[in-house]
DNA sequence: TATTTTATTATTGTTGACAATAAATTCTAA
DNA sequence: TTAGAATTTATTGTCAACAATAATAAAATA
C-alpha cells in the first residue's frame, strides 16, 4: 500500500490534470520558491488555455502553494520560517485531535494493521535496507494510516489535500536533515499502545509531542541557516 | 467592532464579488441547501458570464459550501448530522489549540480588551435588550477576537473563512434553538481568566468543552428532528 | 539631474463561441 | 408493457479573442 493511497487522484478533467502536475512541480520545487508566475506563459508550458490555467491557480491558492493578488498576478509561495512553524502548529493540533478520535474508532484489526506495519519499518532498519527517502515515505504511512480512521472527513480532507502537500515540500527544503528513524519509531509505538489501550488523551497528547518534536529539529537547522546567511 | 473586521472584503474582482454574494445566499437560505446548481442559469442571475463564475464556484467548493463532480455539475452542500458533527469536531480542535496560543501571545491590553467586551455583554443582558440575533453576534465577537490572537496565520484563515462560514449556516439551520446566553457568558469568563492567569492548557481545555457543549445542544435538537420525521 | 506625468507595453479579468461529456428522451425488440 | 439501445438535448469543459488594469518605459517639467 503505497503513500498516496489515499487520493482518488481524478484528474477527470483538464484542469485537475493540471493542478495535479503543477502541485507537484512545486512541491519538488521543478517550480521555485517564490517564483513570478505568468499565466500565459505557463499556460503555453503545460500545452493549455488559460482558462483551465487559472481554475487550477485557483485551487493551488486554496491550499496555500501560491500567493494570488487581483490584477497583480501570483506566484509560487515562500516557505520561511514562520510559515513552516504554522504548518507544523496545525499539524499539532490536528493530527493530535484525528488520533484522538481514530482511537477510539479504530477496530481491533486497524490496530493490529498498524503494529504489523511498525513490525515491517522495523525489519526494513534491522536489514538496513531504508535508505532515508523510503524512511520518510515509512513515516508518512503511519501517519495516514492513523488519522485516516478518524472518520471526520474534514479533517482527513485537511490534512491529506491541505496539510500533508505543504509538508512535503517542507521536506524537500529540509531534506539536508538526517531523519532519525528509531526515535520515531519508538514513539510511533508509544502511539500504537496508547490506541490499543483505548486511552484517547494520551494518544492525542503523545501524537502532539511526537510532531512537536519534530518541529523543533527542524527549527534548529532552520535558525542555523538564517544566522549563517545574515553574517 | 463588527463581527466580519476580520474579514477584509476585497471583492475588487467581478468572481470575488460573486463569491461574496453567493456564499452570502447559500448561508442564508436564499440558495436551498441540496440545490443542484446550472452554471448558466446562475451566470444569467447573477448577470455575469460562466467564467467568473466557474471560478466563484471552485472557491465556493474549497470551503464546503459547494460539492462538484466532474462533467456532472455542482449542488448546494447538505447540512446533514454527520457533516455538521464534522464542523463542531474541526472547531473543538481548531479553536482549542488556538486558544492555547493566543494565551501565551496575548499582550495585557488584550486581555483588558477581552474582559471589556465580556461586560458589554453582560450589562446587555441585564438590560435585556439583546434579542437573540445580538446574542449570538456577541458570541462571534468574542470567539473571533480570542483566535485572531493566536498569531497563527494559517489557523485563523481556516477558522474565519471556512469553518465559520459553515458555522453561521448551521446556525441558521438550528436558529429554533433557543441560545442560553448566561451558561455561554459564564463559559467566556472562565476562559478569559485562564488566559489572564497565562494558563494555556487550562484555557485549551475550557474553549474544548465550551464548544463540545454547544454541539451537544445542537445535536440533541437534530436528533429529535430526526427521530420526528422518521415515525 | 531628479521627479512627476504621460504614453506604451505586458498581464490579468471577462466574454461568447465551440467541443466533449453526461442526462433525458425516444425508439426498438422481446 | 418493459428493458435496453440509440438518439437527442442539456450542461459542463475548453478555447481564443477582447477589455480593463497594473507595470514599465519615455517624455516633460522643475
Amino acid at each position: 500500500m503505497g503513500v498516496n493511497s489515499l487520493q482518488p487522484n481524478k484528474q477527470d478533467t483538464l484542469s485537475e490534470h493540471v493542478f495535479e502536475q503543477i502541485k507537484e512541480d512545486i512541491i519538488t520545487g521543478a517550480i521555485p520558491q517564490g517564483c513570478k508566475i505568468v499565466e500565459t506563459d505557463l499556460a503555453k508550458s503545460y500545452h493549455i488555455s488559460r482558462g483551465p490555467l487559472r481554475e487550477a491557480l485557483h485551487k493551488l491558492e486554496s491550499i496555500h502553494l501560491v500567493d494570488r493578488r487581483p490584477h497583480s498576478g501570483s506566484r509560487v509561495v515562500t516557505l520561511d520560517i514562520v510559515m513552516m512553524r504554522d504548518v507544523y502548529q496545525m499539524r499539532e493540533a490536528m493530527e493530535g485531535f484525528a488520533t484522538r478520535l481514530a482511537c477510539v474508532a479504530m477496530s481491533q484489526a486497524d490496530i493490529d494493521n498498524l503494529y504489523r506495519l511498525l513490525e515491517k519499518h522495523e525489519s526494513s532498519i534491522e536489514r538496513s535496507e531504508g535508505q532515508r527517502y523510503f524512511q520518510k515515505e515509512g513515516d508518512l504511512d503511519f501517519h495516514y494510516y492513523v488519522f485516516s480512521k478518524c472518520q471526520n472527513q474534514w479533517l482527513i480532507d485537511y490534512l491529506n489535500n491541505k496539510l500533508y502537500q505543504v509538508l512535503r515540500m517542507c521536506r524537500h527544503r529540509t531534506s539536508q536533515i538526517p531523519f532519525r528513524v528509531e526515535p520515531a519509531l519508538h514513539d510511533h509505538y508509544a502511539i500504537v499502545d496508547a490506541i490499543n489501550n483505548r486511552d484517547p488523551e494520551l494518544a492525542e497528547i503523545l501524537m502532539r509531542r511526537h510532531i512537536s518534536g519534530a518541529w523543533k529539529v527542524v527549527e534548529k537547522l532552520l535558525n542555523q541557516e538564517e544566522n549563517k546567511e545574515s553574517k
